[in-house]
RNA sequence: GCGAGUAUAGCUCAGUUGGUUAGAGCGCUGCCUUCACACGGCAGAGGUCCUCAGUUCGAAUCUGAGUACUCGCACCA
């Protein structure tokens, strides 16, 4: 038998003889009892290397697939949280990969400037030492040679979890590359005007020494206390009572305001305020900003040490005096018995020293929020100071719009309000920060006339006044200045096009929603500065994976799961697919490493069925091409069932369910080709007609290959060993790999409806079979007789799979007709349209099958008096559809039918 | 304070535009180990679909109110 069969996947599948496995892909002949995933991940991932299986290069007659990798800190691990994000762009690239596009899946990392330097300096404070001691060069060269050693672990973590991303790509912000992106965006946007240099009240980081954004906080609710701080007012007998939250800022105090319809200071306006301890005069103002029923109704301004105050400052016109130094303690403009205390040392100390002067009113405690810098855990500080600022507005401004027009997608769709929200209150974005670990702000001064100037190339005159002498700016830009420029910057943006014409925009961004606003949406804006269309059409926002008590995963908790300690235990495959599998597709998550254990149990499953079905082969022999028609009944059912569940997967990953093409996965494989398939075949199998063997095998191997491309996406090992094994022929043009082999297409599946029908009764009939029994407490195997009444159509069915029927339910006999007697105390399994007896003389307890055929009578009694009040009430009659009513009626018959049998079998029996 | 999300079996989650007897996996119970896999097979038990009210012939699904948890944002003298 040679002949050559197109198969109505889309591709060729037949083997005259068993296709030699690639010679660099040493494949073991037979596959073990136990498929350990260590013997294998390691020698498949190089062999996919070495074929360059997951470069892509530009070709204009393929339609790219574009996924950026969200940049990991460079210094980072893995944890279950990207592991599961990962996962899912990796299943995604390979989908399509698979399908024929040019998929590219562009890995990178970030320099994570605060994070990176935190890690330097503390191992610098173990030693002793501190960045200053060591000066800039110095200490930037300890941190590359940081980042040179514990830098990539995590692309070596990606490798064991099987991405497929282009290496020969891989990316790093600061890349002289990179770099040149980010001063270009830089020069840019400054010679637009939209980025400058102001002085204002920015979150202070006392530890790191630098200012971060109001996106690098977190929020911390701590139980406080509120003061009451009195005041004695110049010249007057009287006192005003200010309430406060933070005394020490006492000593910046520039004036005390108080609501201006406020009848009780009314009278004080314009007059002045001693200030205690320091003996300073300030004015009381009038302002709407005071609320007169909080605290007191006066409240002291401290300018140059909150926000609030420092907009009031502005009105007002009041001096800013910062009282603190940038490790947060107390300055040399505070009176000397405060100087050089920390802040909050300070606070308790002005707390005692206007008790001493009973000028303290009051002491009550108060819950308040303090924000917590997000790298240092340090509470922020505000402090004023000169930074650089991107103007944002009009940059939102198409980034809305985009969001608005569709061009930009959210996944699931309520991200999208997030993203808006943020976009339309947006604040100007301080991008400098006091780091030495960055890109360095290209900004010159000038000593001279005091201007500043900026370029492409360093500047050696100053572009104002053509002075030499100039001065670089101190300060580093945001790590988020370089990572928004994600989209354009690893193509060879501003001065290569060819990849940027190709690949941008990229398909889809599939990312965490924390990072929407520090991230995402930034991108949006350089897209569409730099290129005029979004970077992505899609953004797809993955679960936020917890512990089982719901906690966020955190390094400080330490619940996070480490995704190589799952590996080793259950191998990547298993972890994969659990991880996938348990991801909803909104919010949250919670996860145990145990959880992983059922899909190591998957995996083994898939393998031991494969070893079943190869066994069936040996090596160089050939398969005869598939013909349904010959594989009868179970066969066109499986086909049937494979053509469905691949009608499913497609839908599920067209709409980013990936959770839900796992599930369909996992039930094709254990419950369609397991359960039923494999069981089924085994008459065939096991029989002595050798024309429906080979038919049967090779139908199972034609399933076998559809399956492992459907699951190949999701669980890239374990199948490609197994479809290397599989029997094709070796003049085919047949891809080197399952990875880049086709996926398979719903549409151009045959099915078989009428076959697969007939099979499910079958199968009906064998499950109810099965469960009259065991309920009776018949032993399993016992070889019992049946006689199935039904009509002669049925009759006919259960006749030809009689053998079926036998071997699946343990039964000695069937028999099958319109005219089947029920045999005296027999079991009654009673179906759609059949009902099955199975003689059980003497085997089974009377009373027992008494108690089960009455219990039975009750529940569909029960269900069947809903069904027939249902159908009395003219209402729904009326009102139903056509086809619900026709349902409804066609259930209520089969419910009467089984109640019939019931009761009858249940008055023999007695 | 504003906004959003979630609430379904012991646990983790499905449940498509309202319409069969609300499902899956894990866990649990019983039976079964020559014949791919005990990381297995077969059969079961287990649900007030958070609460109340409403719309409807019909609600897990739609509306309103409430409760609990989660997440954003703002305020915080």
């Amino acid at each position: 038998m040679r002949l050559l069969v197109v198969q109505p996947l889309g591709y060729k599948l037949d083997a005259d003889k068993t296709f030699p496995f690639p010679k660099d892909l040493t494949m073991t002949e037979t596959l073990a009892a136990t498929y350990d995933p260590h013997q294998y991940e390691e020698k498949l991932y190089d062999f996919w290397m070495k074929h360059k299986l997951f470069r892509a290069v530009k070709d204009p007659s393929r339609k790219p697939y574009t996924i950026l990798m969200p940049p990991p800190n460079v210094t980072s691990q893995l944890h279950m949280g990207h592991g599961t994000g990962y996962t899912m762009q990796d299943i995604l690239v390979r989908w399509k990969r698979m399908s024929g596009y040019n998929a590219l899946w562009l890995p990178g990392t970030d320099h994570a400037g605060i994070a990176t330097q935190m890690m330097v300096e503390k191992s610098l404070e173990a030693e002793g030492k501190t960045r200053q001691e060591l000066g800039r060069e110095a200490f930037t060269q300890r941190l590359v040679e940081w980042k040179d050693k514990y830098g990539g672990l995590i692309l070596k973590q990606f490798r064991s979890m099987g991405f497929s991303c282009d290496w020969d790509r891989l990316a790093y912000t600061m890349d002289p590359q990179l770099s040149s992106a980010v001063r270009r965006i830089f020069v840019d946007l400054y010679n637009d005007g939209l980025i400058y240099r102001g002085e204002r009240l920015v979150n202070w980081d006392p530890v790191l020494k630098t200012a971060v954004s109001d996106d690098e906080l977190d929020n911390q609710d701590i139980q406080g206390h509120l003061w009451h701080l009195v005041y004695p007012i110049e010249g007057l007998e009287e006192a005003i009572t200010v309430a406060t939250t933070r005394p020490e800022t006492m000593f910046g105090d520039t004036a005390v305001a108080v609501n201006p319809d406020d009848e009780r200071y009314k009278h004080l306006i314009g007059k002045q305020v001693r200030l205690p301890l320091v003996d300073r005069l300030i004015p009381i103002v009038a302002d709407s900003y005071v609320k007169s029923e909080f605290g007191t109704g006066a409240v002291k301004i401290t300018p140059a040490h909150d926000p609030n105050d420092f907009e009031l400052g502005k009105r007002h016109d009041l001096p800013r005096i910062n009282v603190m130094t940038d490790a947060a303690t107390m300055n040399e403009l505070v009176p000397a018995r405060f100087r050089g205390l920390a802040r909050f040392v300070a606070r308790k100390e002005v707390v005692k020293a206007f008790k001493e002067l009973g000028l303290l009113a009051k002491e009550e405690p108060y819950k308040t929020t303090v924000p917590i810098s997000e790298r240092s855990k340090e509470i922020i500080e505000p402090r004023l100071s000169k930074q650089w600022y991107v103007d944002m507005r009009k940059l939102a401004e198409p980034a809305i719009a985009a969001a608005k027009g569709g061009q930009l997608r959210f996944h699931p769709d309520l991200w999208k309000k997030t993203y808006l929200h943020w976009l339309e209150n947006i604040q100007d974005w301080c991008i400098s920060r006091q780091l030495w670990w960055g890109h360095r702000i290209p900004i010159w001064y000038c000593g001279a006339c005091q201007g500043t100037s900026t370029g492409m190339t360093d500047p050696t005159t100053c572009s104002h006044c053509g002075s030499k002498d100039l001065r670089q700016d101190e300060d580093v830009l945001d790590t988020w200045f370089s990572s928004w420029l994600w989209p354009v910057s690893p193509f060879g943006w501003p001065d290569q096009r060819d990849d940027l014409d190709y690949f941008y925009p990229t398909d889809v961004l599939v990312t965490a929603p924390e990072i929407i606003f520090l991230w995402v949406a930034r991108m949006v804006m350089v897209g569409l500065k730099t290129r005029g269309e979004v970077p992505f059409r899609d953004v797809f926002l993955t679960p936020t994976v917890c512990d089982k008590q719901g906690r966020k995963f955190s390094k400080t908790l330490g619940n996070g799961i480490d995704p190589l300690q799952v590996i080793a235990k259950y191998g990547t495959d298993a972890v994969r697919f659990t991880a996938v599998q348990l991801a909803p597709i909104g919010g949250r998550t919670r996860m145990s490493p145990e959880d992983f254990e059922a899909g190591g149990r998957f995996i083994n499953k898939l393998w031991n069925a494969s070893r079943f079905l190869l066994g069936y082969i040996k090596p160089g022999e050939s398969i005869v091409p598939l013909d349904p028609e010959a594989t009868g009944l179970p066969g066109q059912w499986l086909l049937n069932e494979l053509a469905e569940a691949t009608d499913r997967i497609e839908k599920a990953l067209n709409t980013y369910r990936i959770n839900d093409a796992a599930d369909h996965v996992y039930h094709l494989i254990w419950g369609s080709f397991c359960d039923w398939g494999l069981e089924s075949a085994k008459t065939a199998l096991a029989g002595s007609d050798e024309r429906t063997k080979a038919s049967t095998i090779s139908m199972l191997v034609y399933v076998l290959d559809g399956i492992l491309r459907l699951a190949s996406p999701i669980m890239p090992f374990v199948t490609e060993e197994i479809w290397q094994k599989l029997p094709r022929h070796p003049d085919w043009d047949r891809p080197v790999s399952l990875t880049v082999a086709e996926f398979p297409k719903s549409s151009k599946l045959k099915r078989f409806p009428a076959a697969a029908e007939k099979w499910s009764t079958v199968q009906s009939l064998v499950s109810e079979i099965r469960s009259v029994r065991s309920q009776s407490g018949i032993a399993p195997k016992l070889p019992l007789k049946a006689f199935v009444r039904c009509s002669s159509e049925l009759a006919n069915l259960f006749d030809g799979a009689a053998t079926d029927i036998c071997r699946l339910a343990s039964l000695a006999e069937l028999t099958s007709g319109p005219d089947t007697k029920r045999p005296g105390q027999s079991l009654a399994a009673v179906g759609r349209g059949f009902e099955a007896f199975i003689p059980a003389e003497g085997i089974i307890d009377i009373g027992k099958e008494q108690t089960r055929l009455k219990a039975e009578v009750s529940r569909v009694g029960k269900i069947l008096n809903g069904i027939e009040a249902k159908l009395a009430n003219p209402n729904f009659t009326d009102r139903a559809p056509a086809e619900v009513l026709e349902q409804t009626r066609a259930q209520r018959d089969n419910m009467r039918f089984q109640l019939e049998s019931l009761q009858k079998n249940l008055e023999t029996l007695a």
